[in-house]
DNA sequence: TAGGCCATCTGGTCCT
DNA sequence: AGGACCAGATGGCCTA
């Protein structure tokens, strides 16, 4: 049973939520007074119910990027070598915050309270640097070194100047990181300008994605798209595995209608599988809020598009000549389906649309080429702001004209939103 | 209301 | 001294 200790005071409510919050946090405090977890009652509830802020929550980018960078490293080692060890550094890397992450929660102590320290106002920073240079009598090892300057009204507002500035460039760093993320989701197997990806999982995606253009070059041939798609949804939440599944469904439905170079028609067997991993069930499909040209959700969220299913991604006989036309049209946005007003929660609908990712019998190499190497296909992207050399993503391959169905307008409009 | 994601501010560290 | 980068803290917004 872990313990965890009282190291400061802040009652905010949401600090207190995250404190309590096992897998995130680590109280750095030495000497503390250490609480059995889970709280319980008595006294011991109501001191985690006073208790204080985190210390720390994980740094997004920080821990993601040592998630994909072991892997890049890796990728690229056997990419140069032709040869890989083994593959399973998915398995590896990911997962919650680890407490060896956490190790250096002792050192970062010592900044923390530094931190927090001089985390008040400026008058009182000068009040104690003024008091320092009072208590010269000492002889403890932080009161050698450098003099202090004494901080007058000019150094004062200089300084605010420099923390401005700072701050404007700090603000224009994170804006450019967002941006070059920005241009990491449109390049990644599932992009849409309503429907963003959040950032860890956009990273997630790359370097899955990367992991599985590099088993391709690896093994020199395409794999199937089962285990294509499983190695590209490796980790991501299970929204986030929807979307994809459900983006890479319709973007091989496009390919179905078109000519490939060498003139031969996409091949679409009869037979048909399900990724059951990866069924998700829309939890809103029979809600009172499953109304044709809903927009409630149609806005950014992480986990607003959780359900996003797209008509490819549906079942078997939603591809078939016989597929009646009512049902056309439902499409899944940020988890409202634009369904018709009968069709919504109803049992057949449910049935019918029970939102596993349901493979149709694609190419797993056609499959692999759309999503993973034909980006040749696409041509340019016309109007990216992003200045990086990347190819442009495949949702922007064009459907041939008699693909174009009201659904795929529908789907265009929102991929193109 | 809990929890996730995000932008912003901030001070520390390293480097030029 | 100042810029880049990092990471902790904080509060807003949103969904379930």
């Amino acid at each position: 049973m872990p313990h965890y200790c009282i190291w400061g005071r802040d009652s905010t409510a949401k600090k207190q939520r995250a404190w309590l919050q096992p897998h995130l946090l680590k109280c750095p405090c030495r000497s503390g007074v250490d609480l059995d977890w889970p709280p319980g009652d008595g006294e011991n509830k109501r001191a985690f119910a006073s208790h204080p802020a985190p210390r720390r929550r994980a740094t997004m980018l920080t821990r993601l990027f040592s998630e994909v960078l072991p892997d890049v490293q890796k990728l690229s080692g056997w990419v140069e070598n032709s040869e890989v060890e083994d593959s399973k550094t998915n398995e590896e890397d990911l997962g919650p915050l680890q407490d060896d992450d956490l190790d250096d929660g002792d050192a970062r102590e010592g900044r923390s309270r530094d931190q927090s320290e001089m985390a008040g106002d400026d008058d009182d920073d000068v009040d104690d640097e003024d008091c320092g240079d009072e208590n010269e009598g000492g002889d403890t090892a932080e009161k050698r070194g450098p003099k202090k300057r004494k901080m007058t009204p000019a150094r004062i507002e200089r300084s605010k100047v420099r923390r401005q500035k700072a701050n404007a460039r700090e603000r224009t760093r994170m804006h450019d990181l967002n941006s070059a993320l920005d241009n990491l989701r449109k390049v990644v197997p599932c992009y849409s300008k309503t429907q963003k990806l959040s950032k860890i999982e956009t990273l997630r995606l790359a370097k899955n994605y990367i992991w599985a253009l590099g088993e391709i070059l690896r093994n020199g041939k395409r794999p199937d798209v089962v285990s294509y798609v499983q190695t590209l949804c490796k980790g991501l939440s299970q929204p986030t595995t929807n979307l994809v599944a459900g983006c890479l469904q319709l973007n091989s439905r496009k390919f179905l209608t078109e000519q490939w170079p060498d003139g031969a028609r996409f091949h679409v067997s009869n037979s048909s599988f399900s990724v059951h991993p990866y069924s998700y069930q829309c939890p809103r499909l029979s809600s009172p809020q499953c109304q044709p040209g809903s927009s409630r959700h149609m806005r950014t969220h992480n986990y607003g598009y959780g359900d996003a299913v797209y008509p490819g991604a549906i079942s078997p006989e939603y591809n078939s000549p016989d597929y009646g036309g009512h049902h056309s049209s439902p499409v899944c946005v940020n988890g409202n389906f634009s369904v018709s007003q009968q069709e919504c929660g109803s049992p057949d609908t449910d049935r019918n649309y029970h939102y596993a990712m349901h493979y149709t019998g694609l190419s797993a190499s056609r499959a692999t080429a759309v999503h993973g190497l034909a980006f040749g296909t696409s041509g340019a992207r016309s109007g990216s702001a992003h200045s990086e050399n990347v190819p442009p993503p495949f949702h922007d391959v064009h459907l041939s004209h008699h693909d174009r169905t009201p659904v795929y307008e529908e789907l265009n409009a929102l991929f193109h939103n």
